[in-house]
This record gives C-alpha cells, structure tokens and sequence, in this order.
DNA sequence: TTAACGCCATAAATTTAATTTATTGTTTTT
DNA sequence: AAAAACAATAAATTAAATTTATGGCGTTAA
C-alpha cells in the first residue's frame, strides 16, 4: 500500500468516476483502475461498488477513505516541516475566518498578501469558531482569525486587533438622545442578536450577563448577517450591537444611528490562532505582519474592556 | 516519497547503523541507502548526519522522524480497520497496564489468553494512568487496564471488576485489635503511600479528603512497590492499604496484619480502557471476556463504594 | 432495435523504480 | 599496518507503475 494509491482512492471517492478521477491524479484511467484493485486485493476487501451509477463507496470503503485522508494529510506535512525549517514562504496555506469578521476584514489585506507572497496559494473558508478549534486540532486548517481568548491547549494566539462593539439604536428608541451609551442602558431582551453559534452573539450575552434573559420576546431569529438586524432594528423591532469595522460601510444616513459606548469600551479581541506546533510559522507571521499593516490606523482605541467570546455555562 | 521509504529512514533512525536497519527491513543495505538519499534530495534536506559515529539524526532529521512514525502509524491502521470489519482476532495488540494492577492481574490471565487466540501477538507495557492516556489519544496503545473512572472525552471504559482497599496494620498499631476498620480511624498522616504519579496513591487521598494533610511526618518516601510499604509498617512506619489482589500474595503471617474495611468498603474501579474508535474492538472484546473469566470468583464484594483515581485539584 | 456513447476492465508494451550483487572508499579498531 | 566495519556507488536485475490499445457492458439517443 502506498501513498499514491491512496491519493487515486480518495480521488475516485471524490469524483465517483474513474475517468475524472484519473485526470485529475494527471495519469490514465488503467492507471488508477489497476491501483485501486491492487489495494483492493492486498485488503482483501472491496472499496468500491461498482455496481452502483455513479460508483458508490462500500461501508468499509467510507472507513478506509477516511483513514486515507488522515494518512496523506500526514504525509503533506512532511513538506511543511521541511519548508519551515528553510524559511519557505509558499505552499499551500489553510485559513479560516468567523463570520463576523470575514466581510470586513478579508477585503482589507487578501489583495496586499496575495501580491506579496505570490507562491502562497491561500484557502480562505467562512467557519465558526467550534469547526476551527475542531479543523485545527485535527490539521484541517493551518490558521484562523477568531474571537479572543479561548484558552485552548494546543493553539497559540497571536493579538491582531481590538474591536469595539458599536450600538445601532434606530430613532424611536428611549436611549437615541444620549451621545454615549453605557452597558447598563441594554437589555439583552430587545437586543436583536445573531443566531446560534456565532461567537459575537455569545460575546453579547457575556456583555450582559448580569441580566437575566426572561423570553419576553415575540420573535426568534435566525439571521447569520447584521443586515438582516439592522434592517429589524429600523423595523422597530429593538436594537442592535455591530463590531466597529462593520460600521464604517454603513450608509451615511445610518451611521447616524450609531452610538459609542462609554469608556472602557467594551471590545472583542480578534487574534490569529493556529496549531503551536508552529509549523507553517513563516507564512503565519507574514499573515500577521500584512493583517497588522492594513489595520494600523482604521482601529486605534485606546480604553477598551476585553467581552470573552466563549460561552459561559 | 513512499511508505516504505519512511519506514527505512525509522529503521535507519532506530538503528543508527545502515546494515543492521536493512536487515530489519529485509534489504540489504545498498537498498536503503538509495532510498533515504531519494526521500532527503526530494526533500532538499539532510535526514541524518553521517560524518559522526554512530550516524546521528540531524534536527530537521528529527523532526521528520517523528512525522514518518505517525504517519506509518496511520498507515498500519488500515488494516486494523479491515481486520474489524472481517471479525478476525489476531495482529498485534499493544496493552498498558497501571503498576498497581500489574503484578497480580497480568499472571492470572496471560496464558488463558495467549492459548487461546494464538494469532494475538500481545505487547504489554507498565505505564501509569496519564502516559496511558496520553498513549491512546495519539495511538500509540490499542487498550490498558486502569482505575477508574477517567472521564476522558475520547476514551472508552469497561468495568473490569471492584477491588477493595484493605488496610495492612502491624501488631503495635492501635487499631489493630478492631475486627472491621473504619475510614474514620484512618489517619491520612500515617499512611504510607506510594510515590507521586500512581494512581493508587491518588484514589487514597481521595479517600482521606476530608483530612488535612499536615507534613507532620519525618520522612518522604519514594517507592513503587508494596512490598517497600509493607516493610516499613512492619517497622512501625506507619500503616498502608493494598489492593485486595495484592493481599493475596502475602505470607499467612502478613495475612493476619490485614484489616478490612465495615461496609460498604472502599474500592477502586478496574478497567479495561481504549479509543472510543474500536478500531480492534474484537480482540478487546475478547480480553475482556478472558479476563472476566478468571477473575470471576477471585473477587466478588458486594456492598463497595468506589473511590475517584484522579487528582483533585 | 440499432448505433453511439460513457465508463470501467483487461492485455500487452513500455517506462520507471526498487532491489541486488559486486565493488570501492573511508573510518575505526586491533 | 592490517583488518574490520560500514556506507556509498555502479551495473545488472527484478519488480512495479504507467501507457496505449482494446474489449465489454449498460445506458442513451436516433
């Protein structure tokens, strides 16, 4: 059994189809036919249902294709320990992002990084912060950029930014006179908050944790966008919290309904968090530096309070 | 880069000598220097260093060392996987065993077992509670029979049987005339315990929590064998407690030294323990039955409470 | 229903890779 | 200084992977 046999098999796992499969392994069809039945007949099982249109993975094929993917992403990274050690900057590089970052910051540094460090071939992917720890821990992403801290064992976290939470409070509401907001003007029952598993609605909850939540509310949502809550908000329907770079691609109009906290600002931590095995290092710290350079200047508050982004039970 | 390939650099690392490594591997010797100047100019790095004597790893060589065994590991699993889905009981099987459990356990069960699955190549290893752990996480062990309970995420727990704490009082103790012993009479200062890391020693201060544990005592001991202990409470050190399978090795002299507790007595939980994967779940099954067997009749209490093995922080 | 097509398996030929035998060059030991 | 130990190299051999060419089978389209 070798590596590239089972590099042909999750081919063929993934594409249901030998001829595809086979183009994309950059060999022939007889290729990875003649392999797969080496494997097959080596295990003396069968992977794959060929019976089946399109082909279909057996039972025990599902569990061997899974080790599989274990085994080669092993295997890869071999070459990123070896490309650490000679402070190669290129490769392959995984990165995830939670929601509520991703729009606001990716379109800040994506363009300056990749001009930069043209050999590194970026995989962004939109997770919410349980799937990253998950993908990390496992080797299924190389970094994130997520809400602080989260006191995990095997991930190191490295301070991007500090983002204050800005209120959305629409004209009729009691508290739009102030100029100032403070945390004991909220309640949390009129606070429209993003659906579950995000980790800024979390971060809310935690920012008004002294009260308690009585269900008083009409409506539950299920919105993953702060469009959709700020729209409610100018519905009437509450207010909102937004983090700080969100707010500066509101419209004018609406960004007249914002209001700041009061000092210390409440604030969340935005970090760069990966393995502490520290193996992709270089291209961790380039990300860093670049991040850092577009974010110097758009964020600069100096009294904030950390809200910690984790649920508290 | 291959499989095997990776096995030969281990062999080579393992060895520190090409020769004997190629033997290992059934190749000669030429074979595997070709390969491993293959993997390290596909590599562009130096694996090990040959100019010292014996041929030493370099530090990137190391490191790539340490990725190969996970990886080979990973690789060995595909089979494991098949053999549980074919039923079949034979391969290798690594089995840890805590020291306290060791001794008395092991003997009454290794012939049944080896009799009677031949095919079953066992590796047994001492090791205490938190390297077994460690061990199963990242594979590096199939099954241990530990205290319990763990209350580890990705580990699975079979009750083996309950062994009762027995206290073992010399004759000028003054506790020694009382049939049945108390907790209550126990005086956490005078028990003489095992070293630091045994979990025997653990579920004892569990047991004495409610004491304070004063230093009062003049000495400290490091010891990993009962038969330390029972010697120095001999000597009028103090008293100790043993597990009852222990008790059972004791000359008929020591035996009148033992004092069980009033019920229900102490006890602690031995269990067969492994990877919630079950990946070779049908030889697990199968020790567990052998050992089941054997020790059915050597232990049958009924009224016990069980006593944590873990640290309490 | 026949022709055409998609798709995988097989066979034979070819290319590539792994392994062995034989030998050389060092270094260490005696 | 000779012998022994040990890894590297060269050439020959064996084994394995891959390709080209082709066949078979089920499905779709004429």
């Amino acid at each position: 059994m070798t590596i590239t046999q089972l590099k042909y098999v999750l081919a063929v796992a993934e594409h249901k189809n030998f001829t595809l499969a086979a183009e994309k392994c950059f060999v022939t069809q007889p290729t990875l036919s003649m392999q797969i039945q080496k494997v097959e007949e080596e295990l003396g099982i069968q992977i794959f249902d060929r019976t089946k249109k399109p082909i279909q993975l057996t039972e025990i094929g599902q569990k061997i294709v899974n080790q599989s993917k274990n085994i080669v992403n092993e295997a890869d990274r071999i070459q990123d320990i070896v490309d650490q050690q000679k402070g190669f900057i290129g490769g392959e590089f995984r990165l995830a992002i939670i929601p509520t970052v991703m729009p606001t910051l990716l379109p800040m540094f994506l363009n300056n990084f990749i001009k930069k460090y043209p050999k590194v071939k970026l995989i962004i992917e939109e997770l919410n912060t349980n799937d990253i720890i998950e993908k990390l821990n496992n080797g299924h992403l190389d970094a994130a950029i997520a809400a602080t801290p989260l006191q995990e064992d095997k991930i190191k976290e490295v301070v991007l930014y500090y983002e204050p939470f800005v209120a959305y409070i629409p004209e009729n509401h009691n508290t739009f006179s102030k100029k100032e907001i403070e945390i004991e003007d909220l309640d949390i029952n009129e606070i429209l908050l993003l659906q579950d598993g995000h980790c800024f609605r979390d971060g809310i909850l935690n920012l008004c944790r002294n009260q308690n939540k009585n269900e008083k509310s009409h409506f539950q949502l299920n919105s993953g966008s702060f469009e959709t809550l700020i729209k409610l908000a100018d519905e009437g329907l509450g207010i909102t919290l937004l983090p700080y770079l969100h707010t500066l691609n509101l419209s004018e109009k609406d960004q007249l309904k914002l209001k700041h906290f009061v000092e210390p600002k409440p604030a969340r931590e935005v970090s760069l968090i990966f393995p502490k095995n520290e193996l992709k290092i270089h291209i961790i710290d380039a990300l860093r530096a670049t991040i850092s350079g577009v974010i110097r200047g758009a964020i600069a508050f100096q009294n904030i309070q950390i809200i910690s982004p984790i649920q508290k039970k």
